[in-house]
DNA sequence: ATATCTTAATGAACGCCGTTCTCCAGGTGA
DNA sequence: TCACCTGGAGAACGGCGTTCATTAAGATAT
């Protein structure tokens, strides 16, 4: 992980006598240009490990060896780090030619890698949800999504609406994934422990809270929550993103479309 | 002593996933000038004023003529605070009675109510995005909103997600709107100008940008970017609204009611 | 009336944060 | 050789959330 001085043993602080040698030369030999890349990079590492929250400048220098006034040469400003982590994470992503007859499909790999992408960094979630898509770099994939939708035969006006809409769903679903996820976390371990938190034992205490709600007063919460915490996040977010799909092939001239399970 | 806001129905006991709030801070018998209530009110006076990004413990401690330690007193952190401004959010919301019959007015109801609340406070979208209504005092909320879902008959692995699915849209639609009203305050004037920022001016400019674009390469942009700009938000609003009932709706008995305009 | 207890509020302090500024070592080209 | 450039260091500024010892002021008990 640190590569910047590899292997070697934290050296000890230099002793007063002998500031006339900085420790800089032996630390800095040529071997680092630092570069936005390089920044991005570290940055995407201090938020795997502490969270957007332990995000700072100052922790992605550690993480380079530098110092912080160093990383403003590669980058003006924490927020334009963010966006280019924001950026970052539609790199690679295509979509394939709309195909009227498969929109649904296409919009659900959409959707399903979307989200793998957001899930593949920690708090991605809510970065992403603080930026919008309409950067230069960014607008081909709002048009490939439209793309699809528009060749499926849907209206205009349903249409600019339906990249936002699935987009929000994509992003809001996987912040409240996040959210669980921490919660858990906090709840049951000291932080240092294994990867996977308790997530068993807390869908248990969840269970056994909504079933102590009292019965006259939370029916449909207590009907439900055997749902809400035993289903899987996948199928939870294909349920959601099936409802959106309905909505939408409502709006076709072909009514079979409507209520075609078609999963 | 807990003189909650009357009305309410009685809130279960808090869940045990919810952030331990120590119960450090007391109600001041008689003579107290400071009160969690008054640290709540002017919260959101510094909240209107400057914004999230602004919303300090020592703006808000400045509002109050009163140091910040201070405000420690009667609420525990700062998390504590945006938790119960969030909570606020809730006061007096209440659904009608459920009636299979109308159930899509009453969701359509819900939703732009709760989109009003929202907007009724800058940044507001923010802070709901940050947070889970499974607290106890927000749980009676959420039952509410599941009964209607329940009642008009929906299968109850959809009434499950459905939930999740409008508070989603509802935050993450308002969260935009407010970026794009940021984007366009910070653009044209010093921020000190009148409140309302050249909106206009900004959706002439989108325009403008959005027809630059090269035709070959950008046409659903160009074709919708009228739609996404001229349209008003509320019209939006309503449009992605409609198309999750009618997803919704898919999943009902009756197939008529599945593309019926119904609005 | 005096001494004690309680409690709201203070003010200083700690350790972070983003950002900016000055300065210097080392390499480059003339 | 010397001037120039550049990438990074280091210190500093103001602001942040939070904690803690202390004070002032009322209430209570003697």
């Amino acid at each position: 992980m640190t590569d910047a001085p590899a292997g070697t043993p934290a050296p000890p602080p230099p002793s007063p006598w002998e500031r006339e040698r900085p420790a800089r030369a032996r630390v800095a030999p040529a071997r680092a240009p630092l570069s936005r890349e390089r920044v991005v990079e570290a940055a995407f590492t201090v938020l795997d490990r502490q969270g957007l929250d332990g995000l700072s400048m100052r922790q992605v220098a550690a993480e380079l060896g530098v110092t912080v006034s160093a990383l403003y040469a590669h980058v003006s400003s924490k927020d334009d780090l963010l966006e280019l982590m924001y950026t970052r994470l539609f790199d690679g992503f295509t979509m394939p030619e709309p195909d009227p007859e498969r929109w649904r499909e296409q919009v659900r790999a959409y959707a399903r890698s979307g989200r793998q992408r957001l899930l593949s960094h920690r708090d991605m979630a809510r970065i992403s949800m603080a930026h919008v898509p309409f950067t230069a770099e960014l607008l081909p994939h709002v048009e490939a999504l439209l793309a699809v939708f528009r060749t499926a035969g849907l209206p205009d006006h349903i249409a600019a609406e339906a990249g936002d809409l699935i987009s929000t769903y994509i992003d809001g679903f996987v912040l409240e994934e996040g959210m669980w996820r921490d919660r858990a976390g906090r709840h049951g371990g000291d932080g240092s422990s294994l990867a996977r938190p308790d997530w068993r034992e807390m869908a248990e205490e969840m269970q056994n809270y909504f079933a102590s709600l009292p019965a006259e007063d939370f029916p449909h919460l207590r009907a439900l929550a055997g749902l809400m915490v035993s289903d899987s996040s996948d199928q939870r977010f294909d349920i959601g993103l099936e409802i959106i799909l309905r909505g939408l092939a409502s709006y076709l001239p072909d009514p079979a479309a409507c209520s075609s399970p078609d999963a």
